[in-house]
DNA sequence: CAGCATCCAGCTTGATACTG
DNA sequence: CAGTATCAAGCTGGATGCTG
């Protein structure tokens, strides 16, 4: 459309995630934080309970899991079905929109699985070009 | 291909980014940790110099963006290119690699702002159906 | 301009203990 | 099981000052 697309076609969308006070950038935060991109992808294959996502998300703390769900479900990615049970049972799956988010972010994840040895071999380039510090 | 496709098929790469002590979930942080996203988003367009970089990226300090520059260079995802003048020129542009993940995040990035009123509405409901805390 | 070194406030995080 | 509450510790990141 644009001939001259220059290095910055603005959107069209009034958010920005340059700018640091667009909610757009926080909610950018929530979903490619420390966990909650790990979480949006372990929900991909279904609905897990809570325990089962602590499992999967290897070295998520109890904390930390309850609050990224919190996030990500106030965002209306995330559902959270409790069932009033003895003992409870809660599970947890994604939105349509948390669907659509999570398939970007498989997308990303999977390319970089299957480049991590190029980046690995990066690595070692850049530290030993750099070995004597 | 497998009809029982339950909720993880495995892949065939030997990293997985669920793993605590996987390298390409130290990767993956680093692009899409609270920096190293925008900054490569930043550099879609063309190379930029440092404090160019630093203006477009709004809110990221000095020593940020210099420690997320010299992670994305160590990944192989971004070139640094140093002129030897006076005053000190410097160039930052994506690798081709680079410019993979930054075309995957750009995707998410795209999408997410275009679907912030929706985010914006699930808070607003969310926050509602729990005023009184 | 393009950084590095240092300092340190405060936020994030993980452990632990407890509740329904 | 599915969390919440509390607390200490450590890391993040901003401010400042300096270098080439």
């Amino acid at each position: 459309m644009d001939s001259t697309q220059e290095r910055t076609e603005e959107q069209n969308y009034p958010y920005s995630v340059f700018a640091k006070a667009c909610p757009s950038r926080a909610t950018l935060e929530h979903i490619t934080g420390r966990w909650g991109g790990l979480t949006l992808c372990a929900l991909q294959g279904g609905s897990l309970r809570f325990n089962e996502l602590r499992r999967r998300i290897d070295g998520v703390s109890e904390k930390m899991l309850s609050q990224t769900l919190h996030q990500l479900e106030r965002d209306g990615l995330v559902l959270r079905d409790a069932q009033p049970t003895n003992p409870p049972r809660v599970d947890y799956e994604l939105t349509p929109l948390g669907r659509a988010v999570a398939e970007h972010l498989k997308g990303l994840v999977d390319f970089m699985e299957s480049r991590m040895d190029d980046v690995l071999a990066a690595r070692t380039r850049y530290d030993e070009t750099r070995d004597g510090r």
